[in-house]
DNA sequence: TTGAAAGCGATACCAT
DNA sequence: ATGGTATCGCTTTCAA
């Protein structure tokens, strides 16, 4: 492999010389013209290429940021997608640190140290996996940042998409289209996001002054895999409370639900309005198209790889964004009869 | 940062005596017990992380794999975790070069190369950007596998689906539940994986000696963005010829063909049985649940990282691998009435 | 305008 | 059983 030494030989100058001039910095050292362009055209016609190692262990800093998350969710590679496109720009690499049990967060959080990473994101994580993070990663003050977490921090910046206000929005045209028996299913009511998107759906309730039951709530136990006991969640709750319109909590939910609702011979949009949450690819062609609250994903990772990009540069208080996100209008929604 | 010198200066001992013990080669250098234990102790104590960067430096070796490809289809996080899974358990790390345009392609391979990747993993390219990356890691005999690449090349191992059988089955299943008019719909007939699960379909008509007519074919032009123009195909198709069943080349199309069925007041799957091709996520809980050929796409990642893995440890003659796919059989699809 | 040389952190060989 | 040291390829300061 060609180093910048054989370079030099066969130019004749020195390797401080075609250091200079490969990392364009002639004018700063002064090198003539035609020593630059001598050097330039032997590396072009060595094939040379730059050892990024040897660059980085001398200036003591890599040019790459590592994603820690699962790679569960359908939606995470919009995110990487976002990332990317910003980081790419920047000269910035990714490395994927995938993690699915603890074992593997704390194995990600010593990576990202022994390889020096210029700053890391994570994605979706709990709040015990982050402290190990955090922990690790704190005595090298090897920047932080989160996307759409959904615990916030005042250590670190975060950027998620805002759920409660789409949850408000969703709602709100249901309510605009004359629904008023307006049922709200999810998998869970206590944590994260599904709880912040119940909060909006409340508000909202609650704004128009319609009274929200407990059993306008279907909570579907999304950790029981048995998937027969979500069908007849749903199936119950379809049936027994009747809704007109019922609001997810997510998109695979409301894809669930209607079909439940059509092995029930309940006709959607006529005789039930369904919408989702996320705003995922397939919710274009399913059938019918789903109305849902489309997030931001892509945006979400270009607006957190900025921040860390940033926080590289020079570090800075942290930020709090909130992305809007947008009512996607199709075939799952209509006015009631 | 703590160094292996910090460690040295504190046991008392040398820096070379540290690299032994905390790379687990006291044996080979017959370190005592009491060194070793001292040492480990204190580099504990220090939170010692070694720097990944010096070492690969050093022994002129990283422990990276490249993954090289788009980031558009639903399916590729799902080869991303099953290469993950196979390459994370040998200690290696992935680096994701996405790549949307060829500026990109040439970008990566650069990349490649100048950070001394261990290997490359190359995802569903086309003919040119496969043949830039091959010519700029040729000459620093980096290995490179490709997996879900529609062509074959003799200079390095690949991993795929079997297709070819997947798209037979699909349509034997379809005659042996009784149908006979039996359409395929597809994007393109012509390149890659499309053109194969064509084959396979024409080669099971063939074989139960059923004629198959152009107008049997429908070919929605994917190049084209005005998404009506697709739905008018499928429309067409659908009304002119009738079909009791298509095959689709895709599961995004069989979700197109089952939404404009039934605009058109085609109930699926009584009046229409469809097959898509992938086996994505949102099949399962799409209305109705779709029948679909499932391709083994964490396996493919398992797969191609095996060989990837075992280049890198030794040159080794370029491998064919076609994995098994598997008909999924679900509620889009029913005996002829 | 350019060369020489120190040094980044780890590895591994050669002495002792 | 351990220390000393050359080395990997590059960057950057200091001299010339």
């Amino acid at each position: 492999m060609i180093t910048m030494q054989d370079i030099a030989d066969k130019a004749g100058v020195s390797k401080g010389t075609v250091s200079y001039v490969l990392n364009g910095k002639q004018e700063k050292a002064r090198i003539n013209q035609a020593t630059c362009a001598r050097v330039i055209a032997i590396a072009e016609s060595l094939g040379y290429r730059r050892n990024a190692i040897a660059q980085s262990m001398k200036t003591g800093k890599t040019n790459v940021i590592g994603i820690i998350g699962g790679l569960h969710n359908d939606y995470c590679m919009a995110i990487i997608k976002g990332i990317n496109n910003v980081v790419s720009k920047n000269n910035y690499m990714i490395k994927l640190l995938p993690t699915d049990k603890i074992e593997d967060v704390k194995n990600a959080a010593r990576q990202c140290v022994e390889q020096r990473l210029a700053g890391v994101i994570c994605r979706s994580l709990s709040e015990e996996e982050l402290e190990i993070i955090r922990s690790e990663l704190a005595s090298n003050n090897m920047p932080i940042v989160l996307v759409d977490n959904s615990f916030s921090h005042d250590w670190c910046s975060r950027v998620i998409s805002d759920d409660f206000e789409g949850a408000k929005q969703a709602t709100e045209y249901l309510l605009e289209l004359g629904h008023r028996k307006i049922g709200f299913v999810t998998n869970d009511l206590i944590h994260g996001f599904s709880k912040v998107r119940y909060d909006g759906y409340i508000k909202m309730m609650t704004d128009w002054k319609i009274k929200v039951q407990k059993d306008d709530i279907c909570c579907i136990d999304h950790g029981n895999k048995i998937s027969n006991t979500q069908q007849n969640a749903i199936k119950d709750f379809l049936t027994l409370k009747k809704p007109t319109a019922v609001f997810c909590g997510s998109d695979p939910i409301a894809m669930k639900v209607i079909n439940v609702a059509q092995s029930l011979g309940i006709n959607i949009p006529q005789d039930l309005s369904v919408i989702g949450f996320a705003g995922l690819n397939y919710t274009f062609f399913s059938s019918p198209t789903l109305t849902t609250v489309k997030q931001p994903f892509v945006k979400m990772g270009q607006k957190v790889s900025e921040i860390l990009l940033s926080e590289i540069k020079e570090k800075s208080p942290a930020k709090e964004i909130k992305l809007p996100v947008e009512l996607i209008i199709r075939d799952s929604t209509t006015t009631i009869k």
